[in-house]
DNA sequence: ATGAATCATGAGTCATTATTCATTTTTATG
DNA sequence: CATAAAAATGAATAATGACTCATGATTCAT
């Protein structure tokens, strides 16, 4: 039915997911480079590339547009750091393996933190289910490695708030080392020594191995 | 030259200030509770029970103000933590007394935890100067208790990770587990055991020692 | 007390925004 | 091609908000 040459044809439905997402991507870099306040319906519009009434045949409202980006972006985000660190074993090369891909994808998506922290306050139910998302599984991961003996002996709802602090800690160092900040790589050295020893773990088991006792 | 009765007898400069003090705190109390955006000079001027335009004979703008209201209340808060953790040795137990301080006032100041986070976005340079303030002090109390050698061998580098990483953690405990939402002390729990052995310690030196290796 | 400086007032200005709607253009169908 | 449904348009609406300013009150030094 399409002629005998496919060319051009979008066709309606086709069509209008096209805009959509254009209305839509063009929303998730006006946030992610000057924040949720910014993104007004003139300016995705135009930067879309559409009058201002066409946002409305896609979207409800401007609220309803904010509240779809985090949530479709934060599953993107899930899936870049899942496809790169699913296979790792055991769990604690995976959790250093997790940490290094949330980096990577900083990188490569700079607006996304901002879009990601922000949200709380601009598009908190977009929010709430985000952290959802991410925790959720996350505690599962954590304790299906403890299981197996992994872990040390976390209880279930310890493992919950060990998901929060390290997400909250993923969260500040994405925004203060963002880039390239520190000498070498000492955020990743941190990280590691600190969920493979604590802080105030003696010795560290990483060039050595065993604390000497006492010392 | 008070008469001989100091019964009312404000001044000018005094008046001032206590207008000024009426002013902020009727922001803060706004922001805290509603968020930056809806702290309009309009709400914040009938808060404080005066007219719009006296406003700007106490702050330059809008943003004057809201700029005002991180660092004060933040060093408000560093100090009702330093008055309760600075006796405190060796370095252990004071980190944890620390994370306990930090969830009292949240629970004393149910506004700060909004207007801190929220403040990167809405009054960013406040944000910054915050985040200095906080980590910095936090970070030479790390150096001088690794010198004590209370700490596993973190670089300095390393340390300034680590301050970042539980400044982090505690911003998302303190919104997710607020006033008392985990079974019993779960949270202290897992925040004292991840500090003491890390995450992949095989045995940490609390209740059980080992975990029943397969089940 | 008096004049000058300071402060309080709130109505008015100007800019911005989300959203609606009458109209036009495009697409699909008979 | 003709017609109806769907979508695009952009000007109009209505609300909000930061900030200004002319006016009037208060404070202070003399």
């Amino acid at each position: 039915m399409n002629s005998h040459a496919a060319i051009r044809k979008p066709g309606r439905a086709e069509r209008n997911q096209t805009l959509r997402r254009r209305l839509f991507d063009a929303a998730a870099k006006i946030v992610g480079e000057r924040g949720y306040a910014e993104a007004s319906v003139a300016r995705i519009t135009q930067a879309a590339g559409v009058a201002q009434g066409t946002f409305y045949n896609h979207f409800a409202s401007r609220q309803a547009l904010l509240d779809t980006l985090l949530p479709e972006l934060g599953q993107q985000m899930a899936h870049a750091i899942q496809d790169r660190t699913a296979a790792i074993r055991p769990e604690a090369p995976r959790e250093l393996a997790r940490f290094e891909a949330w980096f990577d994808y900083l990188a490569e998506n700079p607006g996304f933190l901002r879009i990601l922290n922000e949200a709380e306050f601009a598009a908190p139910d977009a929010f709430q289910r985000h952290i959802a998302n991410i925790a959720g599984p996350y505690h599962r991961i954590l304790i299906r490695a403890r299981d197996r003996g992994e872990l040390g002996a976390f209880s279930d709802a310890e493992l919950e708030v060990v998901v929060h602090m390290l997400m909250g800690a993923r969260s500040y160092l994405g925004q203060r080392f963002g880039p390239a900040q520190l000498p070498d790589g000492a955020v990743m050295r941190a990280y590691a020594r600190l969920l493979a020893g604590g802080l105030f773990g003696e010795g560290p088991r990483d060039p050595p191995e065993c604390p000497p006792s006492v010392a």
